[in-house]
DNA sequence: CGGCCGGTTGAGCTCGGTCAAAGGTTGTGG
DNA sequence: CCACAACCTTTGACCGAGCTCAACCGGCCG
């Protein structure tokens, strides 16, 4: 199927699309989260999977903490198990950008670069798991399966990144909103959650700064979108899906 | 240094910068160019990258053919070797968005989905050189370096990806030009070459449609940078650099 | 109870887009 | 070798989508 999947052995993966609401049902609950979810995915025998989870961190977030901060060494990679983040860059004059969202099942430590390009801050109150750099290296030595799931989820996520760039450079604010909440319904599907209403843990701020708009045009792209009848608001952070037609119409560009 | 370099061993590649023009001192003339090239900057033995390189085809287009087009089933990756392209998105209604430039030494073929989700098409004669899936697939086994390598390429393809949302979402008509300038000033800086000077390849249709802009403010925002003195420009295709740090001040929020 | 934060709405303005035109260059065919 | 067409770039005049500024509302917390 997927492009760099070209680079894996075995095409049918034990679990590559976890239903579970939290990281995948072999993680649930577990401090080893990240190795089990990849290990899941890689189709690593879970007795491997068992053995590595004990290098695993638990990191807990108050809502507004910073889980690292621009400019920092990098110090570990993560996964998401609790919550949501934001990725965000501040520039001198207080113009902002939020580069993305992170949920539950989000790997965290994909860059080129030995310091961090953004800040992350918790939305929510969250746990991740974290891995120092030491141990990422020594487990992706062990075991070369986890490489392979770190590519194809790298290339996952470029996809998506390059997906933005086209909402940015080029669709109007209804646009960009509408392909938002398509989005965030994506998501919950993908977890095995009814994506016929979404629910935004950020405040319309963040939205603005991701969707490269203000909160005033978010505001009242919300209230248009309300107005025709796409989407209901029962209350700012819980959207229900009316007209998707619609709204997948809107969204077409995006992605 | 770099993060997921952390997945890499051998932390001083044979020749990770390579200083020639065309891919890489090590895959000169030759048509095995991406195997050469990634084993060099893997450190693989030479003797190894040459019993690959037969499996690389040799890709050559002319000026406004298309190498993939959006849609189409992924047949293979690609490195260039000579030339420049563009990754485009075309929307119904004739919007357009350029994704991205591919200079020599680009690798293509990063991506997560079975169908190519751009058109790529050279913007001058091109020469790249084309590996099948299933080669690729055989060559990462018999290799595990490869992708170790197209990892690190990932992560440093999605850092500046990420980069072009900040210009994109917040950067004013004058900053993103002056970004982008900086940019191909880089470039040629890490193959060797004088970087107060950048040849551009692409029209100002390219430029504006890869910083979201229309022709006509791109070209008022080179007569501007012109005026104030921060550029010349002989011909369109030729700009020179001519205060750097005005330009890097303009520049610097992106990336 | 009052201050603060987040969300919404209105009024007016501005930056960048749209429309139009002209000059330059390249390439083609007579 | 020249004439002409097509395309690219630049510049000007005007316009409007989205931003700025401001006010208001409601919920939450001290």
């Amino acid at each position: 199927m997927s492009s760099l999947r070209i680079l894996r052995q075995n095409d049918t993966p034990v679990a590559s699309a976890p239903a579970d609401g939290v990281v995948c049902q072999a993680a649930r609950g577990c401090s080893g989260c990240l190795v089990r979810h990849l290990a899941v995915c890689a189709a690593l025998p879970v007795s491997k999977a068992h053995a590595m989870e004990a290098l695993a961190d638990d990191t807990r977030l108050k809502a507004g903490e910073a889980l690292v901060r621009e400019g920092e060494a990098r110090r570990g990679v993560f996964t998401v198990t609790k919550g949501a983040l934001r990725r965000i860059r501040l520039l001198p004059d207080g113009r902002r950008l939020v580069a993305g969202f992170l949920m539950p099942g989000d790997f965290i430590g994909f860059s080129g670069t030995s310091h961090y390009k953004h800040t992350i801050e918790a939305i929510t109150d969250s746990t991740l798991c974290e891995f120092s750099m030491a141990d990422m290296r020594s487990l992706c030595h062990d075991h070369p399966e986890l490489e392979r799931e770190l590519l194809e989820r790298a290339c996952v996520e470029l996809d998506a990144t390059r997906g933005n760039l086209m909402a940015l450079a080029r669709l109007n604010p209804m646009e960009r909103l509408a392909g938002f909440l398509v989005d965030m319904a994506q998501r919950r599907r993908r977890q095995g959650q009814d994506d016929t209403e979404v629910i935004l843990p950020m405040t319309r701020t963040d939205i603005a700064d991701y969707l490269g708009l203000t909160v005033e045009t978010v505001s009242r792209s919300f209230t248009r979108l309300r107005q025709e009848g796409s989407i209901a608001t029962d209350d700012p952070h819980h959207v229900r899906l009316l007209d998707r037609t619609r709204l997948d119409a809107l969204a077409e560009a995006r992605a």
